[in-house]
DNA sequence: ATTTCTTGATAAGTTTTAACTATCACAGCC
DNA sequence: GGCTGTGATAGTTAAAACTTATCAAGAAAT
């Protein structure tokens, strides 16, 4: 009982129609019925509003007061529907939704202002919704369908992903100037036991990376100094509080001048990280995130060739289609 | 192929749904549904746009980019058809639509600021559209559609429509201060002979009346110098060209203090002219509009009784469904 | 690892809706 | 009085929308 005959797009049309002909036949013609077919469409919808819109006589048809009145609001139905299928005709053609992409915040920044650019050039139109958040919780909403990419480390557990690897990053090792090592621009193994070694936060993927890393070497995590972002961690080793392993591509960011600050990798070992893009396995676009991918990894080659290695070769991991 | 698969409110009511469930099974439920169904008008639509809205996997649904994109728009569409409804709903019950409603020059501006107060009192959130026109224009435009309600002169051609007699309106002798005849309230008929007598332009149904009238009475019209409104011809008798009939309400209206003319009456010999309200025999609202007929009966009667008289039933001419 | 539950998709059949053709009844016109 | 043009009606057909029953696959629990 509370919703009796909703009114069809159709039936609106065939209101304006015979509005704007005032006369069935003709305006039957245009839309290309039979006017029978116009006739009890046009009963349905008053029947429906329980309104009389037309006044129909043997010569001729008039609009009632209540039709003049409800003649614009059905062409404002028109004129939404017509909208929104102008705007599906343009999502249809090229990619021009907007992408939610999600990125760690140890890379987002140091990486994304060097691709933007260009990746726009190769998709015009393109726009991206980007979004940092530590990579657990990136997993989580790409999964729940918050998201619709993110860019995270790997490995990963990728059920119902697909995961396209992209690039190897490796972290270099940061000393006060005042250090003794400082100077060289390669350090052994060796000569980290016993160093003090800063990390971010457990949350982050780059933790767990130094924390083995330090295992190995036997340098000695600082827990009670955990830096909460990347910068914060510089000022830190700045502060002579100690060493630290920090991105290459935040070192190709941000220390730009040599700063308080000296630079040096391990001799025979490099650490690293390598970070993939991934999405939804059924994802209706995953053929354009896949291109997507091999964009991002021409053009972290093209611009950052010298900071980081790219993938030896597409690789893809969990489930599809 | 200009038109593939117009999407159907229906189903844009259903991706609304799915969308704010991200579930089809409970979608359908709210919907009151099967959920096949549901699943066919979806993906119906999807094709109708070619876009894919949703992305479905085997735990949930979530919207694509293009779905949230295209979502919003939809739901205009969706806010469109409610409003249309709602105020297809306020029509169906009062009379809330704007109804046009013709009136000769020469009586509405003196009757219906009389009547029109009350009237709305009687029908709140009545609205009326007033044209003034020379009554054959009224008749034409009310036959046209164009208008829905034409008050006019009786007797007239009434086919194809319902004519309700009114009230009787007097037409009452004007001469200047200085007339030989003035200070009586009552003159006689012959007194008239040779008069020179005012009126309108041969468009007004009152220059028949006072044509026909002069010729019994002897009295002369003076062609040469027609008032284009009724204004025009008190300011002609004013000013000495002349006599002139004009109608009780326009005296009732304008000539509240006596100013430089005198008023009166034919002994015997009362010169009236009749209103009615008509419309098309097949108008929807034609009970509504008889009800408007007896109201405004009711208020002149009130209000006008005292210059005007009423019909002394309802008449009506001309065809009836 | 297997079972169970939940998800959306599919198949087959039924009902409803929208359309067609043919015709009617009436108004207006010559 | 016939002719033309109007919207309404009847009867039929085709398409669309819905139903129930079932499937296949991922998720979660055992």
């Amino acid at each position: 009982m509370r919703d009796p005959n909703p009114p069809t797009i159709r039936q609106l049309q065939y209101f304006d129609a015979v509005a704007r002909h005032l006369n069935y036949r003709s305006a039957a013609e245009e839309l290309a019925i039979s006017q029978p077919a116009l006739t009890a469409q046009i009963s349905a919808l008053e029947n429906g509003l329980k309104v009389a819109l037309l006044e129909r006589s043997r010569s001729g048809t008039h609009l009632t007061p209540e039709g003049r009145e409800l003649l614009p609001h059905a062409r404002e139905v028109i004129a939404a529907m017509r909208t929104l299928r102008e705007h599906a005709a343009v999502a249809s053609e090229g990619h021009q939704a907007t992408y939610r992409l999600g990125v760690p915040p140890t890379l987002g920044p140091y990486l994304l202002p060097h691709v933007m650019p260009e990746l726009h050039q190769r998709h015009s139109g393109l726009k991206l919704y980007v979004r940092e958040q530590p990579h657990q919780i990136l997993l989580q909403e790409l999964r729940s369908g918050a998201l619709d990419l993110a860019i995270l480390p790997l490995p990963l557990d990728a059920r119902g992903l697909v995961v396209q690897a992209m690039f190897t990053e490796p972290l270099r090792y940061v000393i006060p100037a005042d250090h003794p090592l400082a100077g060289r621009s390669v350090v052994r193994p060796r000569q980290l036991r016993g160093e003090k070694v800063l990390t971010l936060e457990a949350q982050h993927h780059i933790h767990s990376l130094v924390k083995e890393a330090c295992a190995n070497l036997g340098a000695v995590i600082q827990r009670d100094y955990e830096g909460t972002s990347l910068d914060t961690l510089r000022q830190m080793v700045v502060m002579g509080l100690g060493t630290a392993f920090l991105p290459a591509l935040y070192i190709h960011s941000e220390m730009h001048r040599p700063e308080a600050l000296h630079v040096c990798d391990l001799q025979g070992m490099t650490l690293t990280r390598e970070h993939g893009l991934a999405w939804r396995a059924g994802a209706p676009s995953r053929h354009f995130y896949r291109r997507l991918s091999s964009d991002i990894i021409d053009i972290v080659g093209l611009r950052l060739g010298k900071a980081i290695s790219l993938a030896g070769k597409y690789k893809s991991r969990g489930a599809r289609r």
